[in-house]
DNA sequence: CAGAGCACCTGTGGGC
DNA sequence: TGCCCACAGGTGCTCT
């Protein structure tokens, strides 16, 4: 799930509870859960600890303790994390997908919940490893570090196809399948076509779309498919929003061809191959597989701009 | 270096 | 109806 909108929600949602609290325990851990450590490490290092600080850094949430320690989580695919006395309503709610729970000062339980199990939580026991950590990460696309002049420059020096080298979060930090896909589209970019290939007028409407659907998104709570939550069960609302992703076999908003689906690193990509030229020397590689965007209309549905 | 394939997990939905 | 398989917002590894 949860792309640089939906962790920037969590963590703003998360951010009054936790700041001020001291960590007491850390209980009903799924101890695989545990990157590089154990529950016992965790639990050693920083109970008794007060929390200064919920941080983002690409798609991690980072809880700062008073001693620089830091306790980041990972919400993969379908973690979720709440207050629990916020949720205790919320339906689809099952004790067996919790991964850890973290009791904090004053009766607070924060639930780290998780349907596929693929959520980490990492312990980092000071600022240099923090700084180790964070330096993995290509710079963050809202701040001032993602310049145009470092846009054209770093695309200039890869040969990678635009997708792939975007969702890389060693290269651009924050970015997922939803983001990309609305990014390129917004900017008229094929997802096949070869990063250095871009040109400049190009890579400025490619760092303006991302940045403008990364900042609607977080406005709007973020975008919920199947489950993305926050705070009591609240889903996101900018899956209204939503320009190319998930709308294949749909006209485009654009122009009016028929948005299709196609696999690119092996993700799902919606593309409108009329807006998004395909690259002259692109590999027509896609298997679409079952999905098969066919979806049975006579092809060539009349265009009809919005 | 770049890309494919797979592994990690569980749930859901489409096709047959 | 029910089974089987592909697929899902992410990442990290191996192999070519």
């Amino acid at each position: 799930m949860p792309e640089l909108p939906e962790v920037e929600t969590v963590r703003r949602s998360l951010e009054t509870y936790v700041v001020g609290r001291r960590l007491r325990q850390v209980v009903g851990v799924w101890p695989r859960a545990i990157e590089g450590g154990s529950p016992e490490a965790i639990q050693a290092r920083l109970s008794g600890r007060r929390i200064v600080g919920l941080e983002r850094r690409a798609k991690f949430l980072s809880l700062v303790f008073d001693d620089d320690a830091r306790l980041l989580v990972h919400l993969r695919m379908t973690g979720k994390l709440y207050p629990e006395s916020s949720r205790r309503r919320a339906p689809e709610e099952r004790s067996s997908h919790i991964s850890a729970r973290l009791e904090l000062s004053g009766g607070l339980r924060i639930v780290f919940e998780d349907q596929r199990r693929f959520g980490r939580l990492t312990l980092l026991n000071d600022g240099a490893a923090y700084r180790r950590f964070s330096d993995r990460f290509g710079p963050e696309p809202l701040e001032a570090g993602f310049s145009l002049d470092w846009l054209r420059h770093n695309l200039q020096v890869h040969r990678r196809m635009i997708k792939p080298l975007l969702l890389d979060q060693s290269f651009l930090a924050g970015l997922g399948n939803i983001y990309v896909d609305e990014a390129l589209w917004l900017s008229g970019i094929h997802p096949l076509e070869s990063a250095h290939q871009i040109d400049d007028e190009r890579v400025g409407r490619l760092r303006r779309a991302i940045r403008q659907v990364l900042r609607r998104s977080i406005k709007a709570n973020g975008t919920t498919f199947m489950n993305f939550r926050f705070l009591g069960g609240q889903s996101g609302g900018y899956t209204d929003q939503l320009l190319v992703f998930r709308r294949d076999g749909q006209p485009c908003l654009r122009c009016g061809q028929m948005v299709t689906k196609m696999r690119v690193a092996q993700r799902g990509t919606h593309v409108c191959e009329s807006c998004q030229p395909r690259p002259s020397g692109a590999p027509s590689t896609q298997r679409g597989r079952r999905r098969a965007k066919t979806s049975s209309e006579s092809s060539d549905s009349p265009p009809r701009p919005l």
